[in-house]
RNA sequence: GCGGAAGUGGCGGAACUGGCAGACGCGCAGGACUUAGGAUCCUGUGGCCGCAAGGCCGUGGGGGUUCAACUCCCUCCUUCCGCACCA
């Protein structure tokens, strides 16, 4: 008899598929659309089990889908810029693109072996011109939307990736490449895009996702975005009428209780207010140490708060009151004003600072009990909800939400503030000075100044013959062919931009591209997206729950508003799996314990390797690779085939379907128990396909149907050849999304021609599933005391006579009385009786 | 500090809406077939007591609600993740 032989297999079903195109899908109004997408892969190096496990999800679910009929998009490209493969390049003297492209083929060569079922017409790269192209016109229609915008600023410059990188890719302080290197501040001149300009619009529809994104996704957009409303207040500064100090608080009701004003160490008011004070030159000395001193982000929480002060005076706006100016090293430039009102009362920081350096504490928002008391609180009292206002002038006896709204209002009218809101998001910064991304397409002109390449021109093409260094300038200054350029507006002679783009600019609207990958007029065809868009599924890792996550949703709103979309979010569903771990730890290359998919494949067969994948552990989660449990999955897919092929012989010329259900009712107990067992299974594994994706338990479900159908051997006299044709079909079919190769093969064996490609679903039939008898746990006083068989659906009272009619429950009961029977049809008799 | 998720045998994990805790798999033990078995098949496998029938205990700890709790409530502990002087 022949084993089951994976290698073969999988090899005969690949070429079977790829000969068919089976897995070409084109947009069709006739058909339901289904658009399940896994992240873009980051072509680099050897591919482990790590990988696989986010596609072997996501084709499940493609082929899932297929059979149940809709026409499904699941293509697959690469993210091929980027810094590793700029320094990979460096490293052995090669170019980045041989390297990338190298990479790009055994990641081809990876998903081709582990079947995984794309439409490789959409295929695209990142670093092709065309692809970038498009990056590029996507930034001049930026550019001419003022969403582009260049400017110089102090920025996080990682020393190891030499370049700068955007807020969201700095992690604890630290490159998000290069955990243990912290980012140095740098003033560099770079491009923006205006992401903030959608804060609001990027916070107000994740409403539309809260249905089919992970909720810690939202929350940590919504953290990042960090909306936070209040007001800006100017106060005077004493001794010179004409300057002003502004701050931002939230808290505008408790300026009366202010009792300082403090500015960040960098604030550009600070020099200029301790010029003239008596003891300048140590003021001046103490604040640059405090200047120097970097804290890392994690200490920034804990540490011991520090203020110098200035000597000088403010005035509070509303009181007239003389406050001191302090500088405190925890008061950021960057957010809000770049300083605040301190209000001791009210803020536990400022609390903490007055204690520190003895300013006073002023109650002005007193406790619904009247019993706060400047002199004898331990802590700030931050109640916005149930406090009034006292010793506050006319403002005196409102409650807090009255107060900060009549406040700001009356800012605004005296013209000393007015309300604001602000944001913890920046615009994102794309500059990168490396090579190995798209040129930014803009040139600089003595005589025109900044010139956009116009669009007849794009792409800007990467020069190839260019020295890496990795040096810290952009390589691109060093090739003159490429700098020097005819100015695009005047003729004149003109420099080009040597900067490249983020790679995240890549990936930000590259789902679009799949559906219409060689378009050379625009990026995509407005139709073809609107027949495909949004992404109904997608899958991927948590790690890109603010990056590309963010980035892609800011590039779809501008593109509605470009007019090529119609949508405003690209993806209705998002789902995020666990990392796969070896020995506790994540598997990666540079923990040195990764299991490599290939070798996987060659060992076992991808079809056991995806299984396990799917079996080990629900998706969501984290799991553990184990050599060993991996062999279960080989065994249980052996077992199935030496079953199949015991009985396909007979099988074969069989008619299934219909005659096998239909005929249940003359069925023997034996193909009963087959027939029931089989739709059970299909009603479960259809469930978690539908709804709960644990496809772990699918696959376990199915191994149980296995084991029966072992149990019932031998078959050829326990059930006719319809009634197992029938069972062993479904186990089939239901296998095929998990481990679509030796499925085929069994189909078949079983005298099929035309492969799976054209199998549909099956539909589980509830009379088929339905159970004639059941066990019945009977309970006495909540303990397990015996079971019964009972035909199904047997009404209450029944049961409850049965269940103190058996034997053992007679004895167990003892005449004591019975005070209470409970009855679950079908399930369980708990009687409830007297104690002794 | 704030927010979220989780804690179940030797291990990965099941238990859908409060109704037999431990499905399925790994591992382990015993047996069958065999020259052989790291192949295959069968049996057993949470702990304790017992020859057995059976009994008691058991889902991080403690308390509660209920006829009945892994599941609901309170409280504490541990782990992981996110945010963190955001004014």
């Amino acid at each position: 008899m022949a084993e089951y032989d994976p290698q073969t297999i999988e090899a005969k079903w690949q070429k079977v598929w790829e000969e068919r195109r089976a897995f070409e899908a084109d947009p069709d109004p006739a058909q339901r659309k289904y658009y399940v997408l896994e992240m873009l892969p980051y072509p680099s190096g050897t591919l482990h089990m790590g990988h696989m496990r986010n596609y072997t999800i996501g084709d499940a679910v493609a082929r899932y889908k297929r059979m149940r009929g809709f026409n499904v998009l699941h293509p697959m490209g690469w993210d091929a810029f980027g810094l590793p493969a700029e320094n990979a390049a460096i490293e052995r003297g090669i170019h980045p693109r041989e390297w990338t492209l190298a990479n790009i083929a055994e990641f081809k060569r990876v998903c081709y072996r582990f079947g995984f079922s794309y439409d490789w017409r959409s295929e695209i790269s990142t670093c092709e011109p065309e692809y970038y192209r498009w990056n590029q016109w996507f930034f001049l229609r930026m550019l001419e939307r003022d969403l582009a915008y260049r400017k110089r600023s102090r920025l996080n410059w990682c020393p190891k990736c030499c370049t700068v990188l955007a807020n969201e890719q700095v992690v604890d302080g630290c490159c998000w490449r290069h955990p243990d290197t912290p980012v140095e501040a740098k003033e560099i001149e770079q491009w923006f895009l205006r992401i903030t300009r959608y804060s609001d619009e990027l916070l107000d529809d994740m409403a539309q996702l809260e249905a089919g994104w992970p909720e810690r996704v939202l929350v940590m957009q919504q953290n990042w975005i960090g909306k936070s409303r209040g007001a800006r207040v100017r106060f005077g500064v004493a001794g010179n009428a004409a300057q002003g100090i502004e701050v931002f608080t939230t808290r505008i009701d408790t300026v009366y209780g202010a009792t300082a004003i403090i500015l960040a160490p960098e604030h550009p008011l600070v020099d200029g207010l301790v010029a003239g004070v008596p003891e300048h030159a140590e003021i001046a000395a103490q604040i640059a140490r405090m200047r120097q001193k970097v804290l890392r982000p994690a200490d920034l929480g804990t540490a011991e708060k520090e203020g110098i002060f200035l000597r000088r005076h403010a005035v509070n706006p509303f009181s007239g009151e003389k406050l001191p100016i302090w500088v405190g090293n925890f008061v950021l430039m960057e957010y809000g004003a770049g300083a605040v009102m301190c209000v001791p009362a009210h803020d536990q920081r400022d609390f903490e600072f007055c204690r520190k350096y003895g300013l006073p504490i002023r109650v002005v928002v007193q406790n619904p009990a009247g019993t706060l008391d400047a002199k004898t609180m331990q802590e700030a009292y931050d109640q916005h909800q149930e406090g009034k206002l006292v010793d506050s002038g006319a403002y005196t006896g409102l409650s807090v939400a009255r107060a900060i709204e009549r406040m700001a209002a009356d800012a605004k009218a005296r013209g000393f503030g007015e309300a604001q809101t602000t944001y913890r998001l920046k615009d994102w910064g794309i500059s990168r000075q490396r090579y190995w991304g798209t040129p930014i397409p803009v040139m600089y002109c003595d005589r025109c100044g900044l010139v956009p390449v116009p669009d007849e021109q794009l792409p800007v093409v990467l020069p190839p013959g260019v020295k890496l260094t990795g040096q810290g300038q952009s390589p691109l200054a060093s090739v003159p062919e490429f700098v020097n350029v005819k100015c695009a507006k005047c003729g004149g002679p003109a420099r080009r931009e040597t900067d490249t783009m983020d790679t995240f600019v890549d990936s930000s609207w590259y789902f679009y591209r799949y559906t219409d990958p060689h378009n050379a007029k625009a990026p995509f065809d407005r139709e073809i997206v609107r027949y495909w868009f949004p992404i109904d599924q997608y899958i991927g890792g948590i790690v890109h729950a603010i990056l590309h996550l963010l980035y892609s949703r800011f590039f779809c709103k501008v593109m509605r508003d470009l007019g090529l979309v119609n949508h405003a979010e690209p993806v209705t569903r998002l789902f995020c799996q666990g990392t796969v771990l070896m020995g506790g730890t994540a598997m990666s290359k540079s923990s040195g314990n990764v299991v490599g998919a290939i070798d996987m494949a060659e060992k076992v067969g991808c079809d056991t390797a995806r299984l396990y994948t799917l079996f080990a552990a629900p998706p969501e989660k984290d799991m553990e690779w184990s050599e060993q449990s991996v062999e279960g999955c080989s065994r249980f897919l052996q077992r199935m085939f030496r079953i199949v092929t015991r009985h396909a012989e007979r099988l074969r010329g069989v008619a299934v379907g219909n005659p096998a259900s239909a005929n249940a009712a003359t069925a023997s107990a034996k193909e009963k128990i087959l027939l029931r067992k089989a739709h059970q299974t299909l009603r479960r594994v259809t469930q978690d396909f539908e709804a709960r994706w644990h496809f772990n338990t699918s696959v376990a479900l199915i191994m149980e149907l296995v084991n029966e159908l072992q149990a019932q051997e031998p078959l050829e006299q326990n059930a006719r050849p319809a009634v197992v044709k029938e069972v062993i079909e479904l186990m089939a079919l239901m296998l095929a999304p998990m481990a679509p190769h030796i499925a085929e093969e069994l189909w078949e064996m079983l005298g099929h021609s035309g492969g799976l490609g054209r199998a549909r679903w099956p539909d589980y039939q509830p009379q088929l599933a339905a159970e004639e008898q059941v066990e019945v746990v009977i309970q006495v006083n909540g303990r397990v005391r015996g079971k019964i068989l009972v035909e199904a659906g047997l009404p209450e009272d029944e049961l409850a006579k049965r269940a103190q009619a058996d034997a053992r429950i007679a004895q167990v009961v003892a005449g004591r009385r019975i005070v209470k029977c409970i009855v679950v049809p079908d399930k369980l008799v708990n009687l409830v009786v007297e104690s002794l």
